[in-house]
DNA sequence: ATGGTAGCGCTGCTA
């Protein structure tokens, strides 16, 4: 079972590279955020001729969440479970289950900085994604919760802590709500497979060259149950697809499971 | 030197 999750960054400008990605990696299934397109602009069609079913939520510009899958869809649900997806501004989180697992596609709030409303929203998103599983999931079964955490869960996530001075992204309050999401019983894939790597990026600024000088964030994240622990065999950024033209400026993470995919 | 890039959509915001 190989699982993957990529911020891609406006999907309109990103389905060539994403529907060639799908093609070299074959993932079972593939967490999209910022999707950046509203439901009705979703290209389901190009999904669907390379085998997968999807689910998206979008309503405009901003965010945008989806999944993938080719080994089914069942049970989706936009938004968090208290509230209506119809009602909601913020397309940041998709859920559904697929093959026997519950997946989560996450987009959590940027936050913008530590003095505005939006950071608060931030802390409150992630007591809120916490909130659902509790609601909606227990932790002995199969849960995987993929996307753009915008935290980096400690200082060796960072190129260069020094330069994170007042900003988002690294604080103890974000670290915190992560750690108090993980509490429910999720487990951080990339690190129970890599426990002393560094520089396991995910994220690297457009601006100055960042990938190529190697100023980069790890801030999106395979987050798993028990269950799925136990089976965890491979977990990988892949680089290659962050170089080259007009890519995102996030590279997909990619998860395998010693579990059949069923087809 | 207080910078830079990309996407959206059309002026400046978001990241």
């Amino acid at each position: 079972m190989k699982l993957a999750t990529w911020n891609v960054n406006s999907l309109r400008a990103r389905i060539g590279r994403v529907a060639q990605w799908i093609e070299q990696v074959h993932p079972d299934v593939l967490m999209l955020q910022e999707t950046k397109c509203k439901d009705e602009d979703f290209p389901a069609q190009a999904f669907h001729e390379l085998g997968y079913e999807s689910v998206h939520f979008g309503k405009s510009q901003w965010n945008g969440v989806a999944i993938i899958s080719r080994i089914g869809i069942e049970d989706p649900r936009a938004a968090f479970f208290d509230e209506d997806p119809a009602e909601v501004s913020e397309c940041r989180v998709i859920s559904a289950t697929c093959g026997g697992i519950r997946l989560y596609s996450v987009y959590v709030p940027n936050g913008r900085s530590l003095e505005s409303e939006h950071y608060q929203s931030k802390l409150a998103w992630l007591g809120h994604l916490r909130d659902d599983l509790e609601a909606t999931c227990s932790a002995d079964q199969m849960v995987g919760v993929f996307g753009d955490f915008n935290v980096a869960p400690e200082d060796r996530d960072v190129w260069d802590i020094s330069q994170f001075v007042g900003a988002t992204h690294v604080t103890e309050e974000e670290r915190a709500a992560l750690q108090a999401l993980c509490a429910w019983g999720l487990y951080d894939a990339v690190r129970e497979l890599h426990p002393d790597e560094d520089a396991l990026y995910t994220w690297w600024d457009y601006r100055g060259g960042s990938f190529h000088r190697g100023w980069g964030m790890r801030i999106d994240l395979g987050l798993v149950s028990a269950p799925l622990r136990s089976q965890l065999r491979f977990a990988g950024i892949d680089r290659d697809a962050r170089k080259g033209p007009q890519p995102s400026d996030h590279a997909p993470l990619v998860i395998e499971l010693d579990l059949e995919s069923g087809n």
